[in-house]
DNA sequence: GACAGAGTGTAGCCTAGGCTACACTTTCAC
DNA sequence: GTGAAAGTGTAGCCTAGGCTACACTCTGTC
C-alpha cells in the first residue's frame, strides 16, 4: 500500500490514505506506520486544543493557539487550513475556529487517551513532570490494542 | 530557542540545533519537544537498522536498508548522505555504510532503549505483536527519565 | 469617528522525507 | 570477457511543517 497522506474516517479516527494499487508485501513496514502515526500527531495536537480553548475560553484564536504549541501565527493559520480541508474544523475569517462533529469525536478520543498514558506513566514509577513531557510524544503512537491492556492494567 | 535543525553530540545523542538568539519564554513548549525528538526518530532508525545489518550480514547496503525500512532505495540513499551528514556514517560510492564511533554509540543507546519499552509494554500486559509494533514509535519519546523508571519498574 | 495596536491572513522561502525516472556500476553466469 | 540483472546514484518533483515579512481587518480609547 502506497500512502499519499492521511484522512479521517466517520468515527474520527485518522488513517493513511491509499495511494498506489500494489499492495504491500513486506511486514517489516511497523516502521511506515509509525511514520503514517507521526503525520496525524500534528493534527490531533491541535484539535484537541481547540476543544479545551473553545471549552475553557469559549472561542479558538489563531494566535492563542500558536502561542500554546510554540509556532508561529502563521504556521498555525497554515494547519488550520488543513484541518478544514480535513473536514475537522471550521473557520471564518476573523472569526475563529470550530470543530466539526467528526473533530469533536477526535478531541475525545485524543484527550482520553493522553489521560490514560500519563496516568500509566505515573502508575510505572514516571516522576509526573516527565511523564507529562512524554506523554505527549508517545501518545500518538499509542494504538486501541496497547490503550486497552493500559487501561486493564491501571484497573487492576 | 530557535530550532534549525538536529545534531549528534558527541556522547551520541541527538539534540536540537540552535538557531536564533530570542530565549524561549513560553514553558508549553512541550510540544516543541515532541516535534524535534521525531526529527531525530528516523534518523536512530536508520543507524540501528544499519548495526543490526553490520552485525548479521557484516555489510549495511542501500537497497537492504530501504527494503527493511519500507521506502524507495533513492529515499535511503538520500537519509545515508544526511546520516553522513551529521557524523554518524560512513559511505563510499558502491562501497556499503558503515558507522562511525558516534554512530555505533547512539545505535546502542536506541537498541537498549527499544529493548527496555518492548518490555515494559509486555510487562503492562500489552500482546507481543502490538508491543513491538508501538514501541516503534513510543521509543523515540521515552526521555532518560522516563527510561530509567521503566528500568526500575522491570527490576522490581 | 479616527487611529494605534493587536490580531489575522498571504506570500514566499526553507528543510525533511517521501516518490519516480533515468543513468551509471558491479557482479555473476555463461 | 561480455552482457544482463541487480544494485547504486542523481535529478527533479511533491507535501508537511516550519519561518519571516508584509498587508489587511478589528477593536477599543480618546
Amino acid at each position: 500500500m502506497t500512502v499519499t497522506g492521511i484522512m479521517v474516517d466517520s468515527a474520527g479516527t485518522i488513517v493513511p490514505r491509499p495511494g498506489g494499487l500494489p499492495e504491500e508485501p513486506t511486514q517489516a513496514s511497523r516502521f511506515g506506520k509509525a511514520r503514517t502515526a507521526q503525520s496525524g500527531a500534528l493534527l490531533e495536537d491541535y484539535v484537541e486544543l481547540i476543544s479545551d480553548l473553545l471549552g475553557s475560553a469559549g472561542e479558538a484564536r489563531p494566535t492563542d493557539i500558536a502561542r500554546r504549541l510554540g509556532v508561529s501565527h502563521a504556521t498555525a493559520i497554515k494547519t488550520i487550513g488543513r484541518l478544514k480541508r480535513e473536514g475537522l474544523a471550521l473557520a471564518k475569517p476573523y472569526r475563529g475556529v470550530f470543530l466539526t462533529e467528526t473533530g469533536e469525536t477526535l478531541a475525545s478520543r485524543v484527550r482520553a487517551r493522553h489521560r490514560v498514558v500519563v496516568d500509566l506513566l505515573l502508575a510505572v514509577g514516571v516522576p509526573r513532570e516527565a511523564a507529562e513531557q512524554d506523554a505527549e510524544g508517545i501518545e500518538h503512537h499509542v494504538s486501541d490494542t496497547t490503550l486497552a491492556a493500559f487501561d486493564r492494567f491501571l484497573r487492576r
